[in-house]
DNA sequence: CGCATTCATCGATGAATGTCAATATCGAAG
DNA sequence: CTTCGATATTGACATTCATCGATGAATGCG
């Protein structure tokens, strides 16, 4: 690399970089916004965050899951957990099975923030 | 603090409490819902959509992002083809220079889309 | 106790993804 | 036509991810 000094051209900041109007997302905010989209950006989990909402009593178990998404039952356990880690979703144990149930608004806020961007 | 209040007013209670909710969604949708937000659940690929459009004009070249990202040119065009793909950036090339753009109420129909699951 | 059921965790594996250097393409300018 | 500048494409690499079999933990039952 040759260069050491850089010099500006002013017709290319003319034409190409204009000033800027509003306030861009920070990165920061970019960053969570992202986690909480790559939680519900699959389609395993979007058909569960459904189906838990479609459930008798708005709440499911795994092995109510299993066979209609036809996942083996420790990919539907991973699934519930990374909806659960993103706040998506509760699990509540009552004896042998572990229920889970949709977190109220949490679809909302995120739907919400895409339309502010 | 312990809050546990009933905010849902009379005239919803035929939707909050029917034993049945809606049918879950489909496979082939939640497919496709789901490579939308993939489109979309990266840090780089919110705050190029941010700053398209806080740029002046909302309309933005890759130059004007390389810089602010931090991030190689190429990178740069990688995610931006990625957008276009799914429908959230359009591309028009004047000069040497590719000029993108929101598409008007893409990610408002994604956002509508999450409010419905 | 012993056994079955329900679910979570671990380890492995193949696929997808983000990143960049190198290169190609394409239009503008001399 | 030749060169330069902006962008796209390619190839490679490391990381992440989705999936499943095997295993472990916890509970209910006889």
């Amino acid at each position: 690399m040759h260069v050491t000094v850089e010099l500006l051209p002013l017709h290319d900041l003319q034409a190409c970089c204009a000033p800027i109007v509003g306030e861009p997302i920070t990165p920061t905010n970019a960053q969570s916004l992202a986690k909480a989209l790559k939680a519900i950006a699959d389609p395993a989990r979007l058909r569960i965050l459904s189906m838990v909402a479609a459930h008798e009593d708005r709440e499911a178990c795994v092995c109510d899951l299993t066979e209609p998404l036809d996942l083996a039952q420790p990919t539907v356990s991973h699934h519930l957990k990374v909806l659960v880690d993103g706040g998506f979703l509760t699990r509540t144990k009552r004896g042998t099975w572990a229920y889970y149930r949709l977190v109220p608004g949490a679809l909302d806020s995120i739907a919400g923030l895409l339309a502010t961007v």
